[in-house]
DNA sequence: AGGAATAATGATAGCGCTTTCCGAATATAT
DNA sequence: ATATATTCGGAAAGCGCTATCATTATTCCT
C-alpha cells in the first residue's frame, strides 16, 4: 500500500501523470462534456488513483466562488431552528455546498458582526431569520453583491425573498378559534421580544384579533417572560392570580404552553375544563404531555428544506419569486375547550376554524 | 454619502491611499506590533475610511490557514448536541473563527464524505462526536494533516485528544443508585445503538453493573426503540406488560424517559412508588415534568465550549492534554424511590450515590 | 563618531486553481 | 479540394493575500 505522501497532490500532478495540460484536468473537474471522452477517461483513471481532494481556498480565489452558503440564526437550542437548520444543512450538502453558521442571539449587531465574518470567510449567499436587521447589514451584503433571503417570515418588508408563514396570521387565526369557543377571558404569555419580530407578530396577532372583537386586556393580562418552561410557569401563576375569570391563556411558543399547562396542574386548575391553554410550535412533547396542547405547527423543516432550493438559485442568478409560503397548521387537541360558564353564553358558536 | 464601490476594495488600495507596502498593510493587520506607530495609524487611519473587508480565500491560499473548523455531528435537532454546538460555535466565534456544520446522521460514510467535503473547503481542524469513525475518515484526516478532537466520550481508544465523559461510567453509576434503592427487577429501554458508541456504552454500564450483582435480564426486558417520546411510551408498555414485576425502568435518554412516564401515568402505574424511572441528559423538561425524573446531566455546553478551546490549542500547535472530563452529575428527583416490596427486603439499604 | 547589530519597510515570488485567449485539429460547406 | 466554421486543448495571466528576502532606517556599542 502506497505511503501518505507528505505534499498534497494537486491539480498539475494529476496533469503530469495523465499528460495532459491542468486546464483539461481542471475542465474535466467542472466541465466534463467539454472535453473529448478519451481525453476524459485517461484523465478520471489517473484521478481514481490519486487521491485529489481539489484546493477550495485556490479555487475561490480563482472563480469566486466558494460552494458554502452562511446561515444566522438566533440560537441553534431552539427546536425550530435547530430542525430548519438541519434540512438546510442536508439540502445544500446534497448540492455539495457546505454551511456555516453563525448565531446573533437575537442582537442585530451581532448579526452584523456575523455578516462581516462570513463575508470575510467567503460565503456565496446568506440565509437570515426574522425581517429585523440592521441597514448597514442588508448594505454590507449588497455591497459585496451576496445574495440573501429571509426566513421564518412570510413575507419580508423589504422586496428581499422570503420563504416561511405570516406569524401574525397564524396567531390571529388560534385567537379566533379561541374566541369561537366563547372565550372572552385572556390571558396572553409573551416570550422574549426584543430584537424579535417574529414573536412581537405573534404577539401583535393576538392582541389585534382580541380588540378586533373588542375584547380588552388589563396590563396584568399579558406578561413577556423568558423563554423556558419553568418561565411559563411562573407566568401562569400570575396571571391567574392577577385575573382569577380568565379562561383562556395563550402562549407564544410550546415550551411556555407546557410550563403553563404544568402550572395549571399544580395549581389545581383542570385543563381545558377550567382554563384552556394554548402554544405555538408543535414539538413532539405539545402532542404527548397531559393535556395535549393545542398548537400552530411550524414548517421548520420545510423551511430549511425550501430555504436551501432559495438560496441555491439565487446564487445560480435565477430568478425566484418573492416569498414562498410554508404554510403553518392549527393543531387542536386536549388543551382548549368552551369555557364552563361563557361570559356571553347567547352568541351562536361560530364554526371551528 | 459615499456611493457603492463596484469594486471589491483590496489591500493594494489601502496600500496605494496610506502610501505604504501592501506588505504594510497585512502587517498592520496581523501583527501591528511590528511596525513603527506612526504608519500605523497612517494605516489604520485609511482602514477606517474604507470599508475594507480581507478576502479569506486568498489569504488561505496563501497562508495555509483558514480559520475554520469543522463540526461533525449525528444530528443538529437533538438538545444534547444543538447545545453542544452553540457553545462551540459562540466560543469559537469569539476567537473570529468560523464553525462549519456538517452531519453524518450517525452513519460513518456520511461522515467520511462529509470530511472530504470540509478539507476540500478548507478547515483547520475538526471536531468529531463518539469514538466510532472510520479508519478512512481518520487516514483522511491524516494525511491532510488536519488536527481533530473527539467529543462526548471520556478518552478516545486510539490516543485522539477527547473531551467529555465516560458514558459507561454513568449508567453504571445510575444503575448502582437504583440497585441500592433495593430494585432487584429492571427494565432497560435504549435508544438506536446502530453505529452509536455513546448509547451503547450507556445500555453496556446499565448491563455491566446489574450483571455484576447477579441481576438477570429477559430478553423481553431490555428493547431497543427509536428517538422519541412516544417511542418510550410504547417500550414502557410492551416491557411492563411482558414483565410485570419490573420496578425500575432505566432509559438511555431523557426523550425515552419522559415517554415512559407519561406512559406509566396513563396505564395507571405509579410512579415513583410503583415503578421507578430514570433518563439521560437532563434536558429541562425532566426537571419539569410530573413526577420530575431522576437523570444524569450531561454537560453539553461545556463540551462544546471545552472542545473549541482545545481545538484552537491543537491548531496553534500547543500539545495538550489527551482527555479532558466534564463531569457529568447524577441528579436525583422523584421518578425514583425505594420499590414498594422490595425483593430482598433485607440488604442494609446502600447509600443513595 | 563610526561601524555593527537591530528593527522596520518594500519588492516580489508564489499559494493552486480557473479562465480567458489562441492555435491546432476536426468537421462542414462550397 | 479549398475555404470556412467549429471544437478542443494548452499556455499563461491572474485571483488577493502572505511571507521571504533584500534593503534601508535606526539604535547601540566601543
Amino acid at each position: 500500500m502506497s505511503r501518505t505522501p507528505r505534499r498534497r497532490v494537486k491539480l498539475v500532478d494529476i496533469a503530469t501523470q495523465a499528460e495532459v495540460s491542468v486546464a483539461t484536468v481542471s475542465r474535466v473537474l467542472s466541465k466534463p462534456e467539454t472535453v473529448r471522452p478519451e481525453l476524459r477517461e485517461r484523465v478520471e483513471r489517473v484521478l481514481e488513483k490519486h487521491p485529489y481532494v481539489p484546493d477550495g481556498a485556490a479555487s475561490a480565489l480563482a472563480s469566486r466562488k466558494t460552494h458554502t452558503v452562511g446561515a444566522i440564526v438566533p440560537t441553534i437550542g431552539v427546536a425550530i431552528f435547530s430542525d430548519g437548520i438541519e434540512a438546510l444543512q442536508s439540502e445544500l450538502q446534497e448540492s455539495r455546498c457546505a454551511l456555516v453558521i453563525a448565531t446573533n442571539h437575537n442582537d442585530p449587531s451581532e448579526e452584523f458582526d456575523a455578516v462581516n465574518v462570513l463575508i470575510r470567510r467567503g460565503v456565496d449567499g446568506f440565509v437570515l431569520v426574522g425581517n429585523d436587521h440592521l441597514p448597514e447589514t442588508l448594505e454590507l451584503m449588497r455591497q459585496f453583491d451576496i445574495p440573501f433571503i429571509k426566513t421564518y417570515v412570510g413575507a419580508s418588508d423589504d422586496g428581499v425573498p422570503a420563504v416561511g408563514f405570516d406569524q401574525f396570521d397564524a396567531t390571529y387565526e388560534l385567537t379566533e378559534y379561541l374566541i369561537s369557543l366563547d372565550h372572552r377571558d385572556f390571558g396572553v404569555i409573551v416570550s422574549p421580544t426584543r430584537f424579535n419580530d417574529r414573536i412581537r407578530a405573534r404577539r401583535d396577532g393576538i392582541l389585534k384579533c382580541l380588540e378586533d372583537r373588542k375584547i380588552t386586556l388589563a396590563q396584568s393580562q399579558v406578561v413577556e417572560v423568558p423563554y423556558s418552561i419553568s418561565s411559563g410557569r411562573a407566568a401562569l401563576r400570575s396571571v391567574m392570580n392577577a385575573n382569577p375569570r380568565i379562561t383562556a391563556v395563550v402562549c407564544t411558543t410550546d415550551v411556555l404552553a407546557i410550563g403553563a399547562v404544568i402550572e395549571a396542574k399544580a395549581l389545581g386548575i383542570d385543563v381545558p375544563s377550567r382554563l384552556s391553554v394554548t402554544g405555538f410550535d408543535d414539538l413532539e412533547m405539545a402532542g404527548q404531555i397531559d393535556p395535549t396542547i393545542t398548537t400552530v405547527k411550524v414548517p421548520a423543516e420545510e423551511i430549511g428544506r425550501t430555504a436551501a432550493g432559495y438560496i441555491l438559485r439565487v446564487i445560480a442568478g435565477e430568478s425566484i419569486p418573492d416569498s414562498f409560503r410554508t404554510p403553518t397548521e392549527l393543531i387542536i387537541r386536549n388543551s382548549t375547550a368552551r369555557p364552563a360558564n361563557p361570559r356571553r353564553p347567547r352568541g351562536r358558536p361560530r364554526k371551528a376554524k
